[in-house]
DNA sequence: ATAACTGCAAATCTTTTGCTTACAG
DNA sequence: CTGTAAGCAAAAGATTTGCAGTTAT
């Protein structure tokens, strides 16, 4: 792996946040200005194979980009707020129990899980009084 | 409503498969020869608005674009194989209770839910062998 | 040497928008 | 009349690709 992937990666890692491709090159590029866009493109599209990043589309509330987060050893859901935009994560073990479920019953071989909600957080249900 | 969204809604709610914008607009130009994508597209955004249709991105199992459906009267899951393409769709009661404690854990008012799942199905494991 | 990685620019794909004309209430 | 819808073409946003040069094994 080269310096730029291991740069990338440790970013994702690090972050707290959700990353899209422009911010996480905005971020890359603090310490190595040359750092491409298309590099940025190329060592997701490895990692996502690789499953060590998830990609998410968080209802797709800011435009039709993508981001991403290094994958935890726990699948969660992310629930957007079409209001403020925040962007919380819920972990359950329904969910678990869920997937369990759909492999068993369908006998399909599951690469990925994606489950986002989209709708009002509580605090602006209640702001929005 | 006009013609051509009635139009567009009917062909949405006959379909069994799940559409995207070019193959939707496909289909209606049989019937309309002059209809627009501009009109697909702001069409389907009102659709959504009004929560007639859901929005898939089937793991973007095939580009970037979105899928349409119309919506049932019971959400459920959707399984895309990366192998073969098949989209298969999951119902489970698991999931219904999943829903539910979200929204009493978090307080979050949901408008949406979309839960994708990739991986291989059943049938590409077995000839995969 | 050989294969993989990078930057750059251009291309592609999907979705959105501005504007003018046409239609519906 | 007045507001909404439609067609067209152009723009915008996100991602991918071809190619030439570079780096790592």
């Amino acid at each position: 792996m080269t310096a730029q992937r291991r740069l990338l990666v440790r970013i994702i890692q690090d972050s707290s946040r959700h990353l899209d491709v422009a911010t996480l090159l905005e971020i890359a590029r603090k310490q190595d200005a040359a750092i491409d866009r298309a590099t940025v493109y190329r060592t997701i599209a490895l990692l996502k194979e690789h499953r060590l990043i998830d990609e998410l589309d968080l209802m797709h509330i800011e435009g039709e980009k993508h981001y991403y987060e290094a994958k935890t050893s726990r699948d969660h859901c992310h629930m957007a707020c079409f209001r403020c935009g925040a962007i919380m994560e819920y972990v359950s073990p329904s969910f678990d129990r869920l997937k369990k479920e759909m492999v068993q019953q369908s006998g399909f071989q599951i690469r990925v899980v994606r489950l986002e909600v989209g709708g009002i957080c509580k605090r602006c249900q209640e702001n929005g009084k």
